[in-house]
DNA sequence: ACGCGAACATACTCGGCAGTATGTCCTCGC
DNA sequence: GCGAGGACATACTGCCGAGTATGTTCGCGT
């Protein structure tokens, strides 16, 4: 029934982000699901419409998990990057990046599960010419972000509030622990922000006790 | 040309485990483009075969994808279980449990990484009875091998070799840091067993660093 | 009050992939 | 030397899913 769907529409007022809808939709598709095994079915199911409302925000399949993947980083940077620079020494500044990298993959896991997957299709996938290229920007937008980490090991073995160990493997070691948390995490029912700040705290404190001096 | 094939398959003498380059195509497969991205062809042709003889050794992709799957947790139990029971302080033999864990992740790449895809799989996929019922025994093994860490992070605190932490929360950040070497180590060409080696010793320092007394 | 475009829904096409049915060859026991 | 079965290849079917073409409705500017 067109008439009932547009009527609902109506009501929603002037809609500011029904398109911001459709991507955590997809969002949600892509992590319980896998990109592949997603269909455009499925992400218009999940949002009680048709394929023809997820086509008209975005051209493709592929276009649409890069939004998604796009929107993971740009989380991960305003929540846990923008620590880079901040007061105290490195290890302190570590510590508050891993924090909040840890709080994003409870709170915005649907998104970041995808950049996980991006990674992948980023090394094997056969994309055409064009999607290569923004898969390009999007890799480098996810190195940025990691060679913060990089650097702030860098800086705790300079400052000497960290041990002087290899930056780039302290730095996969580290983002593995703090990545994996997305992958076993699945928030309790009445579950608070108190929560889950509690748990980061206590991974954090397990996770970064190998690198302090 | 069936006639050339068959002559080559010939000359492989009685063919003994003819099934096994089977499995090894598909782990490699799965983990280059993920489950359901990989056709029954994509297989064939690693194989430089047709889908006849995919399907003459395994019943159905699902079947494969177990197998696959199932084998994976095998050598991790074969290799890195073992160390549970050993000589020396819990510390100890968590070290030596981590550091085959983490040999495994980089030899068995491609069967190690089809282990998380099949986390989700059965997490969210919709699978007939049947295959629910397998794959339950799947992640039961899983289960199995993560308790073995769990079990020495707890004697870890009982014979003081390490601190008293929540022994599941440990054991996850412990195997997301060394499960993540699956997902960034590639090979460098003219790599030794020596090199690798080398690498896991010092994942494990800067892993384990966090737990000891 | 009217036309226009945004925001969808509906109805198709078409290629690819899982699974099957059947044929072919080689080997091994007898 | 011959019949049976193992180990594949070839040739299909049927469905599912991406993408498209075409309505349909509503709000908004004029």
């Amino acid at each position: 029934m067109p008439a009932d769907m547009q009527a609902t529409a109506a009501n929603d007022l002037v809609s500011p982000d029904r398109r911001e809808e459709v991507l955590a939709a997809a969002a949600e598709c892509f992590m319980r699901r896998g990109y592949e095994a997603t269909s455009m079915d499925d992400v218009a199911d999940a949002l009680g419409a048709t394929k023809g409302r997820v086509y008209h925000h975005f051209r493709s399949k592929p276009e649409l998990f890069f939004e998604v993947f796009r929107r993971a980083i740009f989380i991960l940077i305003r929540e846990a990057g923008v620590h880079e620079t901040g007061p105290g020494h490195a290890a302190d500044r570590l510590r508050r990046m891993a924090r909040a990298h840890i709080l994003c993959m409870m709170e915005t896991q649907a998104f970041q599960r995808n950049l996980t997957l991006g990674v992948d299709l980023y090394r094997f996938g056969e994309t055409s010419a064009e999607h290569k290229a923004t898969l390009e920007d999007l890799m480098n937008l996810r190195r940025g972000y990691e060679d913060a980490f990089r650097r702030t090991f860098a800086a705790g073995a300079a400052d000497g509030s960290m041990k002087a160990l290899d930056p780039s493997l302290a730095m996969r070691t580290l983002l593995g622990a703090i990545n994996w948390v997305a992958v076993w995490y699945s928030p309790r029912p009445g579950e608070t922000r108190a929560h889950r700040e509690k748990l980061a705290e206590e991974i954090v404190v397990q996770v970064l006790g190998g690198y302090l001096a």
